[in-house]
DNA sequence: AATGAATGAGAATTCATTCAT
DNA sequence: AATGAATGAATTCTCATTCAT
């Protein structure tokens, strides 16, 4: 299981316990970021402990609150979203660019929807990270519908409010129904013909 | 707090009994939708009680189990909408009366959407009466989205679920960002315009 | 599970519920008073409702936290305690007055001490019930001083801050060394010398 | 239950290591006696091995224990005070000695007793190593009242159970109220005058 | 010998639901 | 039919103590 390691602190030596630790937290934030993005239900810190097979305590040591838990899942996952964003910032076709990333949003929000519930739930304020995570990554969206515009794939009129509201209101329907494929797609028709420049 | 009272059989009628029975139903019917409707925790059903003015054993007389209550409220919103609905459909102009519509529970959406996740947060499975009501309104809905693609207002190629599936999408956007009325209408621009006919 | 209690409560008797809760609530009371009184070890809020026979969550609605509960045990005891003070305001002979109530004080501090610190365990700021009745105890004992000085019992150049102290003190003493009466007298004897006027 | 561990004898001098772990036991012994001498609330043995800068594990291995912790504190805190009246056997002046020295331990109590609750709340038991420091501390001030009693500033009839009580109580006193200097010397007054010779 | 991660047994508190009146 | 007191099963979080390195 364990690196040998440097036996006696004989120099070399190093944090072996750090990676045992390093595994389970990120095994916590794995299982908790299941557990609580199934949504509907409040799962308990218990439910997550039990499934990534630690005690319960370990959970807390890791993340010292329910909140803390729930906001470290989070911004986890919008970190990995904005990284997406970024990477298609220098894409060759800027409107496929911003129509493939809110395709991707909406496909991926369910799981991120209920985890959002349960941070409210557990009266997560905005104030923490996941919050940040979440500006930032609505800026890398902010970007990619910039140079959409400027590409003309998308009309001038609209801005990134109203556009990201929309994102967020698809996803959400996305999230409760989960309407297979298919009718994500025409839903997606709809708004992104919305989107398209008046002519 | 309250006495017995009206025990005094009124001779013919029991239905003085079950006027107060059915006073209190219906109150502690608003109370629950405005209590559940403010939406983010969950409220208790101790509280619907008190602020109902009457006991917790009272509701549960009436409400047998938290999802119950729940669904009642939810059934009577979707009916009221669903009546709202069938108004509208002998309007002389199905192109306003569908738009018209469409705003409205979008507009009306923050407190049901409140009530609805309580009920998920309770357990309820799709299967109760608010389900059946829902199916209702829908219908009704579908009625007059009809009329409006009849119309030529509506384009032709889009079907009831995607645009119901939109339609809870955007009132969803509209629960919890609450954006005020400039935004909602920018929103709607852009949905409106998606489902106006292709040139 | 439910005890008969107050079974005859027939005639004039109305309440007969709250006559079970009011029975209920001083059953905790005492049994709290018993428990915390113990001292030492720091008693949970469950074992309580166990030797009452009742519920936890019957602790709970009665005393909201365990704050609130060790505070009305507190109160209830320090409120005795006055009563005895205030009924021997009228005594014949002052000094055997208040040199009887600090006897009696001393000889009944064991327990209160021990909830006393079970209340600081617990959080319990200065603020509540119990120094509010804590206070007017005080008062009370002091009304006892001053007519002792009055009589000439009682050195005149003592005031009720040390005298109290004092009082707290050997309360303190006799409270986790339990001396028996024995030493208890003979603690007194000096401390009542050093009360005395000087020649 | 251990690990045999240091199995590898090392042949000469282990001390030098030895005398790391000393300095660690005694920064260890140093902070708990600060730490749960602040009384009031019950630190936790992580707050001590933090600001010890070891690992909580290393606190453990000097003291199996939460209770041998607090009871190694408590009885090195005792021995200090036994030296003092010890050294003060020898004084010029016995009733100086005497009263000094009750005027010192009463002032030095807070802390003390702090750590005397923490030790009780963990369980501890009469037995330990603390209560014999105790019994030696009481008896060296046996020795300072005998010397007292023999040069005629203490009366003859009070014994040493009755005067530690007195001492006990008074330290109590002082330490929830900290009365400041005034009232403590107040106090004293009385407690002094109490122990003086009748005339 | 030292470290810090892991653990499980509580502890306080809440809530939907049932019972006795 | 109505009341409100009682209930016990959760849930979040803490802490002394042990294990693996």
């Amino acid at each position: 299981m364990n690196t040998p390691a440097g036996r006696r602190g004989t120099g070399g030596g190093v944090r072996v316990q750090r990676a045992d630790a390093r595994a389970n937290r990120a095994r916590i934030l794995d299982v908790a970021e299941e557990v609580f993005g199934k949504g509907g239900e409040s799962a308990s810190t218990e439910e997550v402990a039990r499934l990534a097979g630690v005690g319960i305590a370990t959970v807390f040591r890791h993340f010292p609150t329910k909140t803390a838990l729930l906001e470290a899942v989070l911004a986890r996952r919008f970190d990995r979203q904005r990284e997406q964003a970024e990477a298609l910032l220098n894409a060759a076709d800027p409107g496929q660019a911003f129509l493939g990333f809110f395709r991707y949003l909406v496909a991926d929000a369910p799981a991120k929807i209920g985890i959002a519930e349960a941070l409210l739930d557990a009266g997560g304020d905005g104030g923490g990270e996941a919050a940040q995570a979440s500006t930032e990554l609505r800026q890398a969206f902010g970007a990619l519908l910039q140079r959409a515009q400027q590409a003309g794939v998308i009309r001038d009129d609209v801005e990134l409010p109203e556009v990201y509201a929309l994102l967020v209101g698809v996803s959400r329907a996305a999230a409760r129904e989960h309407p297979g494929e298919q009718m994500r797609a025409r839903l997606l028709t709809i708004v992104f013909d919305g989107l398209a420049p008046r002519l």
